[in-house]
DNA sequence: CATGAATGAGTGTTCATTCAT
DNA sequence: TATGAATGAACACTCATTCAT
């Protein structure tokens, strides 16, 4: 009987060792000996789970994309309209020191998207997949008149979705210019001139 | 008798053909031989204006930064309060091809800023003058109650400066989704929630 | 209670799978794990009946060589002389697809036997075999004086090795130029000039 | 003033240590490493002359085709007919060391011509170019009758193209059975035949 | 100043082989 | 026996940098 590997955690345990060696490196020097050694085996190894380093770089965002999607369905159960649309917001911005590795790591393969279809494609889904939960929230929040109609929802998306990177891109650079408590008031702010 | 060389100038070719060789390769796969052929000169000279390949992109990058406030002061001049502050926001977002160059360029460079203290410091230097010029003219606006006075002049700044970067990120990535119309849209709709 | 294998006919499996991936891919791309695939196997279980991979390549040439000669062995039962020397000289020629295959694997490894020993042991042992059958077909058919007795046995002998050889590589390499008729008329005006 | 450097003699360098690397190391085993080595630079600079090693190989190849046909523009200067054919023949066999070294070089290409289409289209023409040679002295041996007319020039050259490979073949991988003495033994029976 | 030849470390990737199960 | 995970050396190739000219 060989010794048999489960598939899924060894490609998890290496798709964390990418995201600590970007956190720790940088992603421009992200090599996949690093990688390998940061999970604790040789460069070999990941032949055995990946066909490249591309197929390595794009999955390590998936994962993470996956697992802040999972922590969504979480929070947002049992919320609904504008508490459950402030709930996705603020989980999406870089407020505690997870979602500021999270954050980081999105950052770091912005620039990747402009020159790698495969990260532009795994971005593009994601961002699909955040549009479409706040454009419904949104939706139903103006049902209820917790948000103002005046506005078309697909706009009010536009603005907070543009909100969230923003801030974050701010608090992830300028983290002594933008404090957490910052980050919240501009978001009420926000909240409170779209319910008028 | 020495042949002498504007060094200025030199520099300049050199650093609009790094812009040039990022548009088309991608950052991560611009190298200085790719930089010198694209500015017409021989591997070797770059020495001659540059210390190694770090000094070439962050030039690159402050010499960008230098244009964008060059243009800024050419049209802001003349201008004060809420049409200025408005004509500066407008100015930073990717409405134009030149504009959407300067985007990508200054997305390329936001993954390296996390791990290279000089980009950041680059970057650091142009944000504090986008925020303190955007602040100047938050606070002439709110003296002329042009904008609302309920919100601190800092907040209404963040704010403005993440809804740059955000929705510039946002054309820039999904050009399909967000039209130059879109941002339009957000952008005014922000300034007359600021004003109430 | 051992399961019990039947390790020739494993052997043949795998030696059989070794002529298809070079066919396939070529010798110098011809891997293990490529060979075990092709076989059905895992990669580690050739280890079971070959040493190496060395041992692996050598000993599907061999078996190509028995097979050869288990094929002349029935074509010339019952022959002699002149009758049974065209036999034999037809079939080494590629004059079918299977005899193609034949002579591509034997080209495969002619480069190999100038910097390994083991394979040209291989082939020299197979061209020591050949050698004698044609030298003993060739006595027998001066002595019955289908061919002239004008040439020694060996001069024929190598004569007839040099064009099975020389024919084999040019139908090999340029087909286009070398079909099958030309490869009979060459070798019937050879046998036609050596009858005389 | 730059250091200038010759070209075509560096790559000549280059191919001149692509051979030495292959006799001795068998062309499995030649690598960019050990031919920069041979050649006395270091790796990277082959990037200088070649794209890759594909480049690398096939133009050892064809710089071997070159010397081989410069040599018999030499050798057939003022000769023609059979007189120019013999020596011809004789010039592609492997009678001194000179000419062993390029047939083995030759045979060491001959698998590679199966699986890589450079190869194979450096080889189809050289190939054609003896073919064309061979080809016009036949013909202009036949006219002077010292060749008979019986045969099709087309098939007199097959017959010595497959003698001079499958003899080269021999005399390369079994020295101690084919001597010079039997090649030119096998050639002048073959060429006296051909007069018949 | 400028050239371009040259270096050598480092890249992603391949692969024969080993070995615990 | 057989598996397949794992190794580690070797591969071709890239590239920032150095330097004699």
């Amino acid at each position: 009987m060989p010794k048999l590997v489960d598939h899924d955690e060894r490609r998890s345990d290496v798709l964390g060792a990418v995201w600590r060696v970007i956190e720790r490196d940088g992603i421009e020097r992200t090599t996949v000996r690093a990688i390998a050694k940061e999970a604790g085996y040789s460069a070999g190894v990941l032949v055995h789970y990946f066909t490249d380093k591309r197929d390595i770089l794009t999955s390590a965002l998936e994962l993470s994309h996956r697992r802040i999607r999972a922590r969504w369905a979480e929070k947002l159960a049992g919320r609904s309209g504008l508490d459950a649309l402030r709930e996705l917001v603020y989980d999406n911005l870089p407020l505690d020191e997870e979602r500021r590795l999270e954050t980081r790591l999105e950052v770091s393969y912005w620039a990747r998207a402009l020159s790698s279809d495969d990260v532009l494609g795994v971005q593009r889904r994601e961002s699909s997949e955040l549009r479409d939960a706040i454009l419904g929230l949104v939706r139903e929040a103006q049902e209820r008149e917790e948000l103002s109609r005046c506005a078309p929802a697909q706009e009010i998306t536009l603005q907070l979705m543009a909100l969230i990177d923003g801030l974050s891109l701010h608090a992830t650079l300028h983290p002594h210019l933008v404090t957490d408590e910052e980050q919240i008031k501009v978001v009420e702010r926000t909240f409170a001139d779209m319910a008028r």
